[in-house]
DNA sequence: AACTGCTATGAGCTTAACCGCATAGAGCGT
DNA sequence: ACGCTCTATGCGGTTAAGCTCATAGCAGTT
């Protein structure tokens, strides 16, 4: 059995894409490259607080890295895991739905 | 850009793993195969009520299945995504942790 | 059918997280 | 160096989740 410790960092992480603001944060940044925040503001409809807390805990967590254009600062998502688990995941979600398809015509 | 609504279910799914207790449940289930509830609280420590509400959760995400033998529920984790996840994110986890020793060693 | 042992669930407390408002802080441009 | 714009943070309200205690519900046994 692995640590507890480990059971934390884990879980610590998978709780950073346990937010829906987070996740679309990071979708936002891959599909439209790097973005400055008054864009992402712009997008998503959030306040700048908001934003900036949630930026924040990505990037303490290294999925985005941010550097300084004149005055803005540009964030960048370029860390692949993150399109890959989703990617594993929705494929579980696909899954589910078939089956719950297949019970539902059998009946 | 993908739906709210796959944001939501992607970061539900993600949350069910946020969650150290139930991480451990799943790592305990594949690790000693199918259990009885008796022996979860035993070796977990948790209170009962607590097990059954995270097992209750896993089920109705399809991560755990459970079966009755005699007077006791077998539960058995038999999902093999959760696993792969995992695999990824303590990859990743390894990843940081050698760079920050890099920086460390370049100081 | 009643008993027994195991599990699920309602009530309540506590903690953590989200979210916005207001404001302080930081870095660029003149 | 001063000011201006953009970002981070303390504060407060709200909501969701974890966790336990007590109890109701359920299935198997006699």
């Amino acid at each position: 059995m692995p640590s507890p410790q480990l059971f934390d960092e884990l879980s610590a992480f998978f709780r950073l894409l346990s937010e829906p603001a987070r996740l679309q944060l990071l979708c936002q940044l891959k599909h439209g490259g790097a973005m400055d925040v008054a864009s992402l503001i712009e997008a998503m409809g959030f306040s700048q607080s908001h934003i900036s807390r949630q930026l924040g805990q990505l990037q303490r967590a290294g999925l985005v890295s941010c550097e300084r254009v004149g005055t803005r600062l540009i964030d960048t998502a370029d860390e692949p895991l993150v399109d890959d688990l989703c990617v594993l995941v929705m494929g579980r979600l696909r899954e589910r739905l078939e089956q719950q398809l297949e019970h539902l015509q059998a009946a």
